[in-house]
DNA sequence: GTGAAAGCGCTAACAT
DNA sequence: ATGTTAGCGCTTTCAC
């Protein structure tokens, strides 16, 4: 193993200046900042990441904690933390998995044990239990999702409320004026995690404005629940003409039974989905939808808990402007 | 924070003895042991992560390197994640979340820097740039897929070629005599990521014995693509009554197109899925599948790698077993 | 069965 | 602009 000194000593200079060289925190002449990088270089040294830590007090490494029982689409997930991982090291962090399994103690034992700098949480419910742990522990956090009160808190998520305005707004704009919201299963609801609710919230505060009637259901995962969902929705309200659906895995089953049913889209029926991009480009027909921002998500959740961990204030809430993209299954409604 | 020396303190004893409370590596008498742990419970005491793998050279901590570009399903690799790490708890270990994008720099900056004990990769590919670095380094690793020379390398996976097997045989065992493959798209093949191919030879070859006729075809991604592919895989044989799926985005997509073809699962054509269970259930029919046993991998590929990382031996290569449940997607062949 | 003490490799005063 | 040095909190000989 290369060490500090090692480089110190191949450098000529004293182990000081190789660490100030590193963490760029006095000046250093030209000269010696060349010699010590090409000993670095030369040598391959990378700091020991447990002295550093130890001697700094700073790990250099974010916790994220991942949901193990998921409400949201896995692979939104996994871009979160994909997106998380790759911003993190643009900070020259790394990222430490966690589990929700673990609950609030991974939180106590993460932060006693200097483990983490920071941490990202997703998948947070209204009345999340590690929330009053992150709070007490002044623990630079960020919370992706929002609980009941955000108040003194970090929190990046996209904005529902608008989204569900958004989508109102646009089945209006075309002239629909029975519409439905298809949305995730009702254990979703029960756990009261939020986005669905909120989605729900605006989507009925636009549809009131708009005057459009509108049902809402819940779906659960599965062939079986979307086409069953599909058929009670029709009989319900002969006369609907737009879905917007809020439930990825959903979404194939949908269409699918959309078209065996003999209803075209979009000229029969407009669906607007709720979704990651890449999941309305690969259905058909391509659907107009409310984008899912995760990569942004998690980059906006690095860049708030970077500030927090260098002691920088942060927004206590960002709500991501949600944007809609007309693609081909949206069209004009009845006559 | 609390430290080992306040703990000693409140117990009245020596550092030491707390530190070998904690470790186990020498005798405690009862009464000693208890008052230590009393005093852990009670202050609330973590060790300090970055002290005691200074001091220990290990830093309890697996680096898990999840692909990028991802050829396997996403929720496949979120499930190995997942399973990774709450086996890695386990063995008091937590996870370290890298992705293929830093590509083998990765690999030298973590195990220089100490950061991990061991590592695990996702996603190899059979001619893999990283392997050689881990091979001169010695680094405790376990690979989840095959490369093309895996000696003195420790993997896991499933045994692709026994799958292709397995699911002719049961198409033979029914009946079947001209039947099809449904693979990844094109891409997968050409990035020679070994999966798909495994699958082919194994499956050509239990053709070959059972006298089966059989077609391969790789499918993309999206519903156009699928049933694109279906389409000319019945216009180019006709007769073909048996479908390999190994594809999990493709399924919906391809059970959908069969329906709305007017040929019914089982009783046109059979399907045989290769795909995680919750996706075979979630399906309509149901479909007799082959299951990839994500958790499974996850679980061994720690196990491995923490039996290298205590310099015990580790099995150089672990191939799962298939396993084939028949559920309601396959039956009798032709007449 | 328990204690004392020497580091592990780095950072950050405190010097100059 | 650079060097000296005292720890950071833990593990692990060595000693009893």
């Amino acid at each position: 193993m290369v060490t500090l000194a090692q480089v110190a000593q191949h450098a000529g200079v004293s182990p000081s200046t190789v660490s100030y060289v590193i963490s760029g925190k006095r000046s250093i002449s030209q000269d010696t900042r060349l010699r010590v990088e090409r000993s670095i270089a030369e040598l391959g040294y990378h700091p020991h990441a447990g002295a550093r830590a130890l001697a700094s007090n700073r790990s250099h490494v974010i916790a994220l904690v991942v949901p193990l029982r998921t409400d949201m689409f896995v692979p939104v997930v996994m871009e979160i933390a994909i997106a998380v991982t790759t911003t993190a090291r643009r900070y020259a962090h790394d990222v430490l998995l966690l589990t929700s399994e673990e609950g609030p103690s991974a939180i106590k034992r993460i932060t006693n044990s200097g483990l983490a700098d920071a941490m990202i949480l997703m998948d947070v419910e209204l009345e999340d239990e590690r929330i009053p742990l992150l709070r007490q522990t002044g623990t630079a956090a960020a919370l992706i999702g929002l609980p009941a009160d955000p108040a003194g808190l970090t929190c990046v998520d996209l904005d529902f409320e608008a989204t569900g305005r958004l989508a109102a707004d646009h089945l209006a704009d075309l002239g629909h004026r029975e519409v439905a919201l298809i949305g995730p299963a009702e254990s979703v609801y029960r756990r009261h995690t939020g986005f669905a609710e909120r989605t729900l919230t605006g989507f009925r505060q636009q549809a009131g404005v708009r005057g459009l009637r509108f049902l809402h259901r819940p779906c659960g995962d599965g062939h079986e629940a979307a086409s069953g969902t599909l058929s009670r929705i029709f009989e319900e309200r002969p006369g609907i003409t737009g879905l917007v659906v809020q439930n990825e895995s959903a979404l194939p089953h949908l269409l699918g039974q959309l078209r065996q049913s003999g209803r075209a889209v979009p000229e029969d029926v407009s669906v607007v989905a709720i979704c990651p991009d890449d999941v309305a480009l690969h259905s058909a027909p391509r659907l107009t939808s409310v984008s899912v921002p995760a990569k942004e998500m998690g980059r906006r959740a690095v860049e708030l808990v970077m500030a927090l961990a260098a002691g920088r204030p942060a927004e206590e809430l960002t709500l991501l402007t949600p944007a809609l993209t007309i693609r081909e299954s949206s069209g004009p409604g009845p006559r």
